[in-house]
DNA sequence: ATTAAGTTTGTAAACGATTACTAACTTTTT
DNA sequence: AAAAAGTTAGTAATCGTTTACAAACTTAAT
């Protein structure tokens, strides 16, 4: 029988960007050590250090792997076939669960990336964030394209303000969650923040043409 | 004249808690340190430790100081004289001048101190955040009595979107200041929101004072 | 098949630097 | 004189990181 005791190099750096992960999870970025995550893999400070270059590397990694999953966690929401309105619903939705799950973890990276002097965490928390702005912003130019949003509409505006409805909704469930239940505030802003993307009803005969290719 | 050395001690207090802001505002939450603070009051460390207790101490101040000064300087927007839908987007303007003149500290102040264990520290965020949310949503309340609102919208969902759309635009300004003009992006912003605000077509009483000046 | 060499992954122990904070003493202010 | 505010000098603890070395596994040469 084969030992099963040795784990590749790259197995390992997870771990340690898994445990990161946890420890800014339950006790900020401060919690952030490299004591911190030997003692959560169950190895030496210096093991860490066969595996990651330093603790920026560790940062930049785990900014890596936020945007990943976060990213594939909404990837569900942003089929084309659906309407605009309804993949911007849903994504918000995506999200929440996504934020939930993690414990926040996407939030407290990007606020402490941007306070970050060194260059490359800065701007990888920079492309994270306009990553995700970008890929909201294109859902409503298509919805707008196909006459399911209002085209006075600006796309980069409408998707900062979403960003934005998350960012708030976070803030305070950071502080509290019982009392400030996540996806029960994302929806209240989303039922709100949603009329202003409909059309007015001026034009309302054109929202009822059949979709058609090209 | 016999000045009373409380007033001193205040007045120092009053410059360890503005060093603490400068700190953090070039160079993040880490770069908040006794040895830091000492060296801009231009004080030895011990020193700062006559007028303050403790870091905790100090973050606590600055949290106090945030909240007064952001309350202070968004205070002209609240006169009551006002259309709601103006005292909003004068709220907004005169926010994120503050946020300017501050150079973001308010965000990260409050993204800090979510992420706390100290209880004390976290309810200063909570309140500070808690009691803008408080202040949006009561002129929206008072604007939808007036008839100047929607009545459909809910005061408090549209207070967390107005919260979200500073930070969402905060956020991309401290990654890029010169690429993401803060009050361009608010402005933007604003435009599209109040869309979600006014009334629908359905009550064709229609407002003509888009102004208000008499 | 054995041996030799090389790589990977770990350890123990320490590195200098920095952290928040304190005790004891001196200076300044009232 | 007494209180307030400053200094010098130090604490123990923690930080990120490095060094020297060893066990385990892989590969290559004999």
């Amino acid at each position: 029988m084969a030992t099963r005791t040795r784990l590749d190099h790259q197995t390992r750096q997870h771990q340690i960007v898994e445990a990161a992960r946890e420890l800014i999870a339950t006790g900020g970025v401060d919690s952030l050590t490299i004591r911190g995550l030997a003692s959560r893999v169950g190895v030496t400070e210096a093991a860490i250090y066969r595996h990651v270059a330093s603790k920026e590397e560790v940062m930049l990694l785990l900014l890596q792997e936020v945007q990943e999953s976060l990213f594939q966690a909404i990837s569900r929401a942003t089929r084309s076939d659906r309407h605009a309105l309804e993949r911007l619903e849903h994504m918000l939705q995506l999200h929440v669960s996504y934020v939930e799950l993690r414990q926040g973890i996407s939030f407290v990276v990007i606020a402490q990336a941007a306070q970050f002097e060194e260059p490359r965490v800065r701007s990888a928390g920079r492309r994270l964030v306009e990553k995700y702005l970008s890929l909201v912003s294109e859902i409503i130019t298509q919805g707008i394209e196909r006459g399911e949003i209002d085209k006075t509409v600006s796309p980069d505006a409408a998707a900062m303000i979403f960003f934005g409805m998350i960012q708030s909704a976070v803030t305070r469930w950071l502080f509290d969650p019982s009392t400030h239940p996540l996806s029960e505030n994302a929806v209240a802003m989303w039922v709100l923040f949603r009329t202003s993307l409909e059309f007015s009803d001026e034009d309302a005969d054109r929202h009822s043409k059949e979709e058609g290719s090209d």
